[in-house]
DNA sequence: AACACTTGCAACCGCTCCAAT
DNA sequence: AATTGGAGCGGTTGCAAGTGT
C-alpha cells in the first residue's frame, strides 16, 4: 500500500531556497520554534515549500549554531574513524562534532574523505597490503544490518573524543547485555529494535564515546592502543552482542 | 572566448521508525 | 492489533562554479 505523499508536489515550490524565502523561515522557527510539527509550519510562516523541504533548508543550513565548510584535520581523524566503526550512520558522526549536520559530513566523506583515504592507502600500499576502504555495515538503523561487536575496534585515545578509562575496569555482568539482545531473540526484528531504542547514545556508549560506554562494556572501550589485545573476556562480551538479519 | 569536463554541495527521494489513534 | 501520518535518515540527483583544453 503506497503512502500519500507529504505535500502537494503540484503546488509547493521547489530547488533552491531565496534568501527571502530563508529569512521568512528563520523569522519564524526563531520567533515561534517548529511547534514538533514540519507539516504544518510552512503555511503558517508563508511558505509555499513542503513541511519537510523546511525541515531540511533548518536542520542543514539555517540553524545558528551551524558550521559550514573548514572541515579540521582532527575533524577528518573523527570522520574516518567513526566511518570504519559505524559505516554510513552519518548523523551519528555528525553528533559527535560540532556544528555540523548529517548532510555536511556525508557530501565531505563523498566528495574529499574517501579520496584522501584511497589514495593514504595507496600510498602506504607499497610496503604493507593495502586496507580495505571501511568495511560499510549495511545502514537502515539496524533493519536487516549484520553487525557484531567482534568487527568493532576501540578507537584511538589520540582522537580527543573519549573520557579516561580506569585500566582496571571489571567487564559488565553478561545479563546486563542480555537485557539489550538476548541470545534467544538476537536475530528478530523485536529485538533489533530494543537495540535500536538505546538508541545513537548507547550505541556510541558501547563503541567508547561516551559515559554510558564506561558502564556497557566496563571501560574497556576507552583508551584503548590500536595495538592492545582485545581482552579474552571481550570475546565473550562479542558474541552476546552480535545480531544479524 | 568557448566548450567540455569535474567538483562540491544543496535539495530531493524513498524508505524505516514510531507515536497517536 | 492494525492503520495512519509525521519525523528522521541515508542515498542519490541536479546544477552552479571551477578548471582544463
Amino acid at each position: 500500500m503506497g503512502r500519500a505523499p507529504c505535500c502537494d508536489k503540484a503546488n509547493v515550490k521547489r530547488g533552491p531556497w531565496s534568501r527571502e524565502e530563508d529569512a521568512a523561515l528563520k523569522s519564524y522557527i526563531e520567533k515561534n520554534g517548529t511547534g514538533g510539527n514540519w507539516i504544518a509550519l510552512p503555511q503558517k510562516a508563508g511558505l509555499k515549500r513542503c513541511g519537510k523541504s523546511c525541515r531540511l533548508r533548518w536542520l542543514n543550513y539555517l540553524r545558528p549554531d551551524i558550521k559550514h565548510g573548514g572541515f579540521t584535520e582532527e575533524e577528518d581523524n573523527i570522520i574516518c574513524t567513526l566511518y570504519d566503526r559505524l559505516g554510513s550512520r552519518w548523523s551519528v558522526i555528525a553528533s559527535q562534532l560540532v556544528g555540523r549536520t548529517d548532510n555536511d559530513v556525508k557530501n565531505y566523506w563523498n566528495t574529499r574523505l574517501k579520496k584522501k583515504k584511497l589514495l593514504m592507502a595507496r600510498a602506504n600500499s607499497s610496503s604493507t597490503p593495502p586496507p580495505v576502504l571501511s568495511p560499510p555495515i549495511k545502514t537502515g538503523a539496524f533493519g536487516g544490518a549484520e553487525f557484531s561487536f567482534a568487527n568493532v575496534k576501540p578507537l584511538q585515545p589520540s582522537y580527543g573524543l573519549l573520557p579516561q578509562q580506569h585500566p582496571q575496569a571489571p567487564l559488565p555482568e553478561r545479563s546486563f547485555i542480555e537485557q539489550v539482545v538476548s541470545p534467544s531473540e538476537e536475530a528478530s526484528s523485536s529485538s533489533l529494535n530494543s537495540w535500536c531504542s538505546y538508541s545513537n547514545e548507547l550505541f556510541l556508549s558501547a563503541l567508547g564515546l561516551g559515559d554510558a560506554g564506561a558502564l556497557f562494556l566496563g571501560g574497556y572501550g576507552f583508551g584503548y592502543q590500536e595495538s592492545d589485545p582485545i581482552p579474552g573476556d571481550m570475546a565473550t562480551l562479542h558474541q552476546g552482542l552480535t545480531f544479524s538479519s
